[in-house]
DNA sequence: ATAATTTTAGGCCAAATGTACAAAAAAAAT
DNA sequence: ATTTTTTTTGTACATTTGGCCTAAAATTAT
């Protein structure tokens, strides 16, 4: 990527996740990088541009993550580990997080991309829990489609752990992450067997 | 009040919801409601103050709701009552929650009366979840802070709700609220003990 | 070395927004 | 009836923003 282009970048992400989204311009964006604005719109014509770009750099960190992280054989231990990895990147670009529906609103294809992935994760999910049940970490559900409204619950968490921290936490990032992320995987305990609840709590 | 104030507060709210309360500009709702926008200004200064007008009525309704509800003998069905309500409301001013980041940055005020209110809110589920306890509705925690992490939890979907049904729902509001209200009850479900998941399956 | 292409800068325009002020119109008080 | 107060309007200004066009500078290709 071009030198100049990997700055509006990188000084985007830095001022989006700082003022807003919404609040900072591409002037503004332009101004503290030291370059004309018209130079930063010849690289991407719109702010929208700019957050496809970065939402394409988080894609991409998350799929590298996953897989790295996938063919886990512990599911307990798999469960903390690429939850912990995944909410330090997301936490990275929060603020696509913070401002998610004001920046889908306005930018449909950013929307349906968004839309395509978190039906990606659920099925993710779907096939995780399952696997888990296999094995005796997790219980049968209790009644009809009870997993379906829990990987619900789950996708609402996900999505929305930082614009809550954003609100409510005073304390460092890293121990944000940490809160939430231990929050997150809290989630899953009432659904464990004894095994799993077991395995959870020695961890 | 005023009716010139009160017409201005419901154009506002309508407006808030349909496009956005960052979109939405005070010359346009005056010029929605065919008043001069220098009138708009001499009742509300900023569009702050109308948020925090427009906050102020949810809060009357709440209370005005949590006093009728709150005494209600079985615990099943009182959950299900109150979130439904509960959720009717919150969601007539969803633009408070769907752009909830934005507003409370731009508006200390509004965010003080906001945290304060979430904190009454925890303590009242802690009220509520111990006497579901003591009438044996609700199992005992099985580990420490278990209750608080699940009121956490709590928090954060009733927070947050509104925003993912605007991203993902095509339906009718009504439809919206019903999905998410039995989303929400759900929540308590695996936290129940025997006879509270009796009684929430016959519900 | 020169031509072609890419990158950068500067300036100008139109639209929108918040802010401020003075004056008209309406309503209330005396 | 006429003052006083409240409500409403019109207008003008400064700022910000995105969009557009042209030219200069830098880089690359021939």
């Amino acid at each position: 990527m071009k030198e100049t282009k990997r700055k509006i970048l990188d000084k985007s992400l830095e001022l989006f996740n700082r003022d807003g989204f919404t609040t900072v311009s591409i002037r503004q964006i332009a101004s503290e990088l030291g370059i004309s604005h018209s130079n930063l719109i010849y690289h991407f014509n719109t702010k929208n541009d700019i957050v496809i770009a970065l939402h394409q750099e988080l894609l991409e960190k998350a799929i590298t993550l996953n897989e790295t992280t996938i063919h886990h054989p512990n599911f307990i231990e798999s469960l903390f580990n690429s939850t912990k990895n995944g909410f330090k990147i997301l936490y990275q670009y929060r603020f696509l997080m913070i401002e998610l529906n004001t920046i889908l609103k306005e930018n449909e294809k950013l929307k349906h991309i968004f839309i395509e992935i978190e039906s990606i994760r659920a099925k993710m999910y779907r096939i995780v829990i399952n696997r888990a049940i296999e094995e005796g970490y997790m219980r049968e559900q209790e009644y009809d489609n009870e997993y379906d409204f829990f990987i619900l619950t789950i996708k609402i968490f996900s999505d929305s752990w930082i614009s809550s921290s954003e609100i409510y936490e005073t304390t460092s990032s890293q121990e944000i992450i940490e809160k939430y992320c231990s929050l997150f995987v809290k989630l899953f305990f009432p659904y464990l067997t004894a095994k799993g609840k077991n395995e959870f709590l020695n961890f």
